[in-house]
Order: C-alpha cells, then structure tokens, then sequence
DNA sequence: GCACTCACG
DNA sequence: ACGTACGTGAGTGCC
C-alpha cells in the first residue's frame, strides 16, 4: 500500500542522487551482514570478557574480520546492515516465521552496541530498520549497485544471500570459524549448486530452513531439491509438471506440500525493495578515527590490535606514549647524579640479554623518582661505589618489577641488593591472579594506560627480538623505570583496599628473596648416573620399537597420535571408544581399556611411559644442567590462579615418582656436598586437613584429630563398614572420592576417574555429603560467595575472580562452581606451605644452619643437610611446618632422607 | 602455533 | 541435552 508508493518515489530519487555523485566514483561497495557475522565471532570464539566483565569476543572477532576485509579487499564504500526488532513484514505472510530459532544469548546481544560502536570509531556507516532484516536492505542496494555496475561484495555466514550474486555483485561467507572464507560469483555458485543464483531461493523453498522455521517440503535435503531442480528449473515448473517426477513418494510429497514450498519459496526471498532513505554515495568510506579506535580497543582491552594501531600510526606515540627525561650517567657526571641516592625512594629496573636470569647477563640499569630517570650501563654501575651502596642499603627503599630476577640478576654479577620495598609484579598478580599477561607494559596499559611499548613492540619477537643500544634503550629503559615507579601508588592504594597488604609484604614479597636463593643454589646432579639411566632406558625403547613394529606389521613413526591411531583403528580393527577433535584417541585410559584385546597395546603403552622419561627426564634434563653440575630451576611466583608456585626449564615439580621405572629418575639428584644427605618433608593430606578446616564438618575433623587414615575412614563412612571390611577396591574408591571433594565434585568426572556408571558415582557423592554435611555446606557456600562477590578467597583473603559464575552456558558456569570449591583449599595450602617456607628460612638462618632449601613442590620441601644437621633438621622441619598455622585439626609432616631424592621414600 | 599426550601435586 | 574432574610444564607431530 503505502510502502509501494514510497519505494517507487525513492528509487527514481535514488538514481538522481546517483548521477549527482560521479565525483566521488564508487569503485568497490562491501555490504556485510552484521548479525550474522557477529553471530559467526561469538560461536568462533570462546567467551572471552574484559577486566570489568564485559564479553568481548564476538566484537573482537567482528573486528577482526573487519579489519582483514579493509585490508584485503579496500572498499571504498562500506555499510553493515543489522536485523531490527523481533518481527518483520515476513511475519504477516507467515506467523511462525524464525519461531523455533534459540533467543540469542544476552552475552551475543549485548556485544552489538559494542560493535556499533567500533563501527562508529571506524566511520564505518550500519544501518538497520523496522520491519526489515538485514538480508532485504543488503539486496535492495546490491540490486542498485549492480544497475550501476558497482563491484560489490556481500558479506554473510547465510548461504541465502547467494541469490543476489550478480554480474558485479559477489558474496563472500566465511567457511569455518572466520578467517577461512569462500567467494562465489555466478561461476561459483553453479560449480557449487549448479544453479543460478536466483535458483537459490528454489533451493530453499524445496528444503525450507529449520533455523528460521521455514518448512518447505518435509523429506527433501539437498540432494532431492538439487536433483528436482535441475530437471525443472524453479518451484512453480515443478508444481507444474508433478506427475513427471521421479519416484512416487517423492511425487506424493511434492504434491501434498506444494502450497507450503510456494510460501517457503517466498520467505525466502529477500525484498529487494526496502524504501532506503540512503543511496550508496551515502556509504562512502574515508577512514577511521585513530583517537576513537584506540579508546574503544584500551576500553575492550584488545591488546594485539591496539598494538597494530598504536604503530602503524604515526600519530601513536603524540597521542599516548609520551617521551621520558633521563640522564645517560657516564665517567664525568657521576658526581652531578649522587643527589639522586638521597630520595626517599627510586623505582629500579635492570634489562638483561635474556628472560631466565640463569642464563642472561645484566645489561643496563635505569632509576626513576617518577619524572626524571637515569640510565646506567652494566659498565659504569660496576665500578660505581655510591651507586651499588646505594643497591645495598636496606634503609633507601626501591620500588621494583620482579624481585626475584633482579636479585639473581645482581648477584650473578656480584651485586647486593636490599630494600625492594614494592614489587609490582607481585600486587598486580595478587590483585589478579588469573591475568595471564603480566608484563610491564601489561600492569602499566592496566593501570595508567598506555605510558610504556612493550618489549616485544621495542625489540622485536622471537628470532627477530634485537636488544636496542644507546639512546634508544635508554629512552626504554626510563620509560620502563618511571612506569614502575608510578604504579607503586596505584597499585599500593588497590592492594590496601583489597586487604592484601599483608599477604604482599609479609608473604610474597620475602618469599621471592628465598626463592631467588633457592633457584640460584640450584640442585646437584649425578651425571654419571644420568647417562646409565639414559642408557638402559634407550636400550628398553629399541627393543620395544622393534617388537611393536613386528606385532604390527609395519614400520611407523610411534610418537605420532595419528599414525599409531591408523594402526590400531583401521589396520588392526580396535573399537574407538573415544575420539578427539582431529581423529581418535590414543590416550592411556584408552589403551588401558584396549589392552585385553590386542597385544600391541600393552607395549605401547610402555613404549609411551619410558619415551616419556627418555626424552623430558633424561635428554630434557641433561639440556638443563650448568657449568657447576647443578639445575638452576626457575620457581614461578606469579603464574598460577590459585597461589602456588610453578616451576619451569626445568620443570623439577614434576619428577617421576608414581610408576617405579620412572621413580629412578630421582637418583640424578644428590647434595652438592660429599657426605651431605637429601631430606624431603611433605604435608600428609594437607588439602584434606585445610577443608576440615575451612568447612567446619565435626566428622572430618574428628577423622583428622584421631589421626586415622582418611581414605579408610571415608570408605568405612560411605560405605557403611567397619574397618576390618574395607577392602582395597573400597579404599581406592573412597580415596578418588576424597580427589573429587579437593576439585569441587561432579558425578561426571567421578564415574570417569573409577571407569563405573554416572549412577554409581552419584550414589558415593551422596552418601559422602550425608556423612559430612559440613563439606556440603561449604561447598555451597563457596559458591554462593562467588556468585555474590564475583571472587573466592583463601584463608589468608588471596583472592581469585570467578566471572563465569554467572555464564548462561552450563558448562563454562559448572566450571566455575568447581573452581570457587576447588581453589580456597588448594590456595590455602599453597599459603600455608610458603608461610613454612619463611618460617623454615628465618629460623635456619638465626640457627646458622649450614643446611638448605632447594625445591618446593606443592606439599613438599626438599633440603639438602650436613650430616651433623640431619637429626637437629629432622625434628627441626616437621616442627616448624607443623606450627606454622594453627588450624582447627592438626598439621601433619612426614620426613625422609637418603644419599639422593629417590631415597628420601 | 596448536593439538595431543603425559609427568607431578 | 549438555559433557569436565583442580592446578601446572614440556616434548612431539603436524599445519
């Protein structure tokens, strides 16, 4: 009615306006589908969010491909046309149009203001408009393009588009996840479908669209309608000529639903008449807005992309990362710089040739009181007295990045250094412990914006990365000195407010100091005994090469997943009992369970175990031993979400002990003095004893105050029996029980671990939680506490952020309601232990113990002793470890020794 | 660089 | 119906 009037008046407007505008020539016109490629990003990407909790990951993958499409294809006038509201003039013809279609998830919905609004940052014009879907407004300029013989290309994850590819008008639509795309033109799309475009709508009409509830005729898939329309052209032609199809029931079909493929036919059709009050010189694209990009990708915290545009633009550096006042000290001005020392307080950074400071060298010194910086050569700072004075003075105080590394980077080349009075790179990982980057510039673009370029921006990545000389690093190094400085503060204020001063000053700050004593001792190794087990184990991974390829066959490469599983799948028969996302799995618990039936498993399994200790124990390990015999391991302060420590190149938490074959690993590790012994303390069911603690449940903490066996006393508990009637299968299952309470339980993951129904598993939790309905309480209330707060805490108020508790996916939720159990115990041991650690520290130096500290690992600490310290340590240890905290139960240590780790058993 | 597998608590 | 046990680091294959 109204409407065609409207349409008719508009389009001779339009071609006026068209003619008008033939200065500004469009040479290329994108028009992209903005829901249904936001819809692509969100399912592409998993839900990623911002720091304040916003979900960015449909922007960021929206953004992504945008960008690609500037780049790639250069268009010179560009519109994203958006659905509006709930119904459209498709309704009318047909109520239940898009019925059935799943409500976008608010985290979806709410990310397309954000979109709009990079669109905007862009000068990217996007459209929508009552009673019309993206798809009509995207065919109604197509269509006027293609009179105008515009090239253009359509942009859209709907294959319904196709119909309007043209002469001119192309579609491109991303094929997997977003980057991996296909264009058809005409051609395409008769290799494709062997049709015309036009016939697209034929298409669907015959399939009809499950997602937007378009029945077309039930039974035929694309196959079928292919196969009718390449006989008969259209839906009209094959209504016509019924009786001419092949095959009766097909033909019953057809002629029962073909009032419903002429409806299906006609949603499907995309209104090319949409009345814009737009022509396509509207659209054009001039550029995007460098400031309004850059604040909306700090805002979403788009890192890599800030990065893109920070130096792909000149304008970058004026806007953000402004230069810093330093002073290069040299021979003849040292005397104008001693004032410096007198400040209160300096922010130090030193710059080494590599980032394991076991094996770097220390480069460059830079100082900072927040305005003014210095930079020191390694040079000059080694024969400058006032200046490594001041480095030892425990009374002038030193804010710092890293005071692990720096203190191992001075000592290595003979430098004290006292007073770090404020690590940066501590209170940033207490306020967060889950954020991954944690670099400098990272804490600095977090909490002061973007001051500083990263060291991957400076120096370049990987075998490009090219520490700078002269001014250059200079200017780096003050930037990188007044920033930390100027995050002292910030961070100070957060960390108060969080009450985490104390955890910062009075655990993790001296922690660092012993660990960076600890790493630097390093452990001994007994190489002769190194190469024997290397050996033995080779000569055992030979044979059973040459056996497993004799059972099969056939040589092949055995370390490779995909091969083995061609073998035992496809050659040899197996049943797949589970597949991964690229083929099957070839996982031990599979093997296990394939065993029985084929020999070949069974070596392969042990071909895998002793592979394993081959190649990351034995030539991992000899890769990692230093010129003094020993392994320096690096101890990770800020890595993990729940407050232990890891430890990396090597990684020494994770020496063999379990299987036997591999337990003899832990020979290579001996005292670095002779006659010296190793002395290993663990804590017994620490994380057991915490959630005693913590929960409160009277039954628990009986079984811990009687001392009894926990994983007996749980069997004997569930199960209902006495002591005598535990048998090991019981007690092995009470005992995965007790694993699953530690991760925050769930039938699922139970029944997998035991290899026994979901039912029976959820039988054991049940009756666990009837016997200790305190841990059922806690657990209930830790999650209850991070729905509330949006953070758990430890003990000691470490805290850890838990945004997805309120995911709307049950699976991304469920996993943060086992972690909001899991992580208040883990990370109250993990407290505890490093607690003892001080204590332990504190009193062997008041002692003037001779003996050391060498590993942590998680539950246990690992010494190394004079023999006239052995029986002072082995009462010694316990004692303090024991004591540290007083919990409602008690803390229990068992200690061991030997002449090397494996005999500490 | 990612997927898979496996070593530890 | 969904489909993971919690926390790590390292070696290998393969794109």
């Amino acid at each position: 009615m109204g409407t065609h009037v409207t349409i008719n008046l508009f389009l001779t407007g339009t071609e006026l306006i068209l003619s008008k505008g033939a200065m500004n020539p469009v040479s290329k016109l994108v028009l992209i589908d903005g829901n249904s490629i936001a819809y692509r990003a969100f399912f592409a990407l998993p839900l990623l969010s911002n720091s304040s909790g916003v979900y960015t990951n449909a922007v960021y993958g929206f953004t992504t491909m945008l960008l690609k499409i500037l780049e790639e294809e250069k268009p010179t006038h560009l519109l994203v046309a958006f659905d509006a509201g709930k119904t459209t003039f498709r309704h009318k013809d047909y109520q239940e149009y898009k019925g059935k279609r799943e409500k976008t998830p608010v985290e979806l919905s709410e990310q397309l203001p954000l979109i709009k609004e990079v669109l905007d940052a862009f000068g990217i014009r996007h459209f929508e408009m009552e009673n019309y879907e993206a798809d009509d407004i995207i065919g109604t300029l197509a269509n006027l393009a293609e009179k105008q013989q515009v090239e253009t290309l359509i942009i859209s994850g709907d294959k319904d588009l196709l119909q309007l590819v043209r002469d001119h008008v192309h579609v491109l639509i991303p094929r997997k996840g977003l980057s991996d795309t296909v264009r058809y033109d005409k051609k395409a799309v008769d290799d494709r479908y062997g049709l015309t475009p036009e016939q697209i709508i034929d298409l669907k009409g015959l399939m009809g669209d499950p997602s937007d509830n378009i029945p077309g005729i039930p039974g035929v898939g694309e196959k079928t309608a292919l196969k009718l329309l390449h006989q008969f052209s259209s839906v009209e032609e094959i209504i016509a000529h019924i009786d001419q199809i092949s095959g009766k029931k097909l033909q019953e079909k057809v002629r029962e639903h073909q009032e419903q493929a002429l409806l299906s036919k006609k949603l499907a059709t995309i209104y090319c008449d949409v009345p814009l009050e737009m022509n396509i010189d509207d659209l054009i694209y001039t550029g995007y807005h460098l400031e309004k990009v850059l604040e909306i990708f700090k805002r979403l915290e788009f890192k890599s992309l800030l990065e893109r545009f920070a130096k792909d633009s000149d304008e970058a550096a004026v806007i953000d990362v402004k230069e810093v006042k330093y002073m290069m000290a040299t021979e003849d001005n040292l005397e104008q710089l001693a004032p410096f020392f007198q400040l209160e307080r300096l922010a130090v950074f030193v710059e080494a040739t590599a980032e394991n400071p076991h094996r770097a060298e220390a480069i460059a010194f830079a100082l900072s009181n927040g305005e003014e910086s210095v930079y020191i050569p390694v040079s000059l700072a080694l024969h400058w007295p006032e200046f490594q004075e001041w480095l030892a003075d425990p009374n002038r105080s030193k804010v710092v990045y890293d005071s692990k590394k720096s203190k191992i980077l001075l000592e290595n080349m003979g430098l004290d250094i006292h007073g770090m009075q404020f690590d940066v790179l501590l209170a940033a990982y207490l306020l967060d412990p889950s954020e991954t980057q944690l670099e400098l510039s990272d804490v600095t673009d977090k909490y002061l914006g973007h001051i500083l370029p990263s060291d991957e921006e400076v120096y370049g990545k990987g075998a490009k990365r090219q520490i700078l000389e002269g001014e250059a690093l200079a200017q780096h190094l003050a930037r990188k000195a007044q920033a930390i400085y100027q995050l002292c503060p910030v961070l100070q204020q957060e960390i108060e407010s969080a009450g985490l001063r104390s955890l910062l000053h009075e655990l993790e700050m001296p922690l660092a100091l012993i660990l960076a004593e600890m790493e630097q001792r390093g452990v001994k190794v007994d190489q002769d005994r190194l190469h024997e087990l290397g050996e033995e184990l080779k000569k055992t991974l030979d044979q059973l090469t040459e056996e497993i390829y004799d059972i099969a066959g056939t040589e092949f490469n055995l370390n490779s997943p995909k091969q083995l599983g061609e073998i035992l799948f496809d050659k040899l028969g197996l049943p797949v009992l589970k597949k991964t996302k690229t083929g099957y799995s070839t996982s031990a618990d599979v093997l296990e369970k394939l065993a029985p039936q084929h020999e070949i498993v069974e070596k392969i399994l042990h071909y895998r175990q002793v592979g394993k200790l081959y190649s990351t124990y034995i030539e991992g390990l000899k890769k990692e031993i230093g010129a003094d015999g020993k392994i320096h391991t690096q101890f990770h302060q800020t890595i993990t979400a729940t407050g232990r420590l890891s430890s990396a190149e090597p990684n020494l938490q994770n020496i063999p002990i379990r299987l036997e074959e591999g337990r003899r690993i832990r020979q290579i590790f001996v005292p670095s003095e002779e006659g010296w012994y190793m002395l290993a303390a663990d804590y017994s069911q620490i994380e057991l004893r915490v959630l005693a603690h913590l929960s409160e449940d009277a039954a628990l903490q009986k079984a811990f105050q009687e001392d009894q066996d926990i994983h007996t006393q749980t069997a004997m508990d569930v199960f209902g029996v006495s002591k005598e009637e535990v048998t090991p299968l019981m007690r092995r299952q009470a005992k995965a029980v007790n694993f699953g309470i530690v991760y925050g339980i769930s039938d699922f993951g139970l029944a997998q671990n035991l290899n026994i129904p979901r039912k029976e598993a959820k039988t054991f939790i049940d009756r666990y939680f009837a016997t200790y309905p305190g841990v059922k309480r806690y657990m209930d209330e830790a999650v209850e506490k991070a729905r509330r707060d949006g953070y758990v805490t430890t003990l000691f108020n470490r805290r850890r952020y838990l945004p997805d508790i309120h995911s709307s996916n049950y699976n991304v939720r469920s996993f943060a309601e086992r972690t909001a159990m899991n992580t208040p115990i883990q990370g109250t041991a993990a407290d505890i232990i490093k607690f003892a650690m001080l204590h332990l520290d504190k009193e062997m130096k008041e002692k003037e113990l001779k003996s050391r500290l060498l590993l942590q690992v998680h539950d246990e600490l690992v010494f190394e002793v004079p023999e006239d310290e052995l029986d002072l340590m082995k009462q010694l240890v316990p004692e303090i470890m024991e004591g540290t905290i007083s919990l409602s139960v008690p803390l229990k240590v068992d200690i061991h020794y030997g002449k090397n780790w494996y005999e500490t058993k």
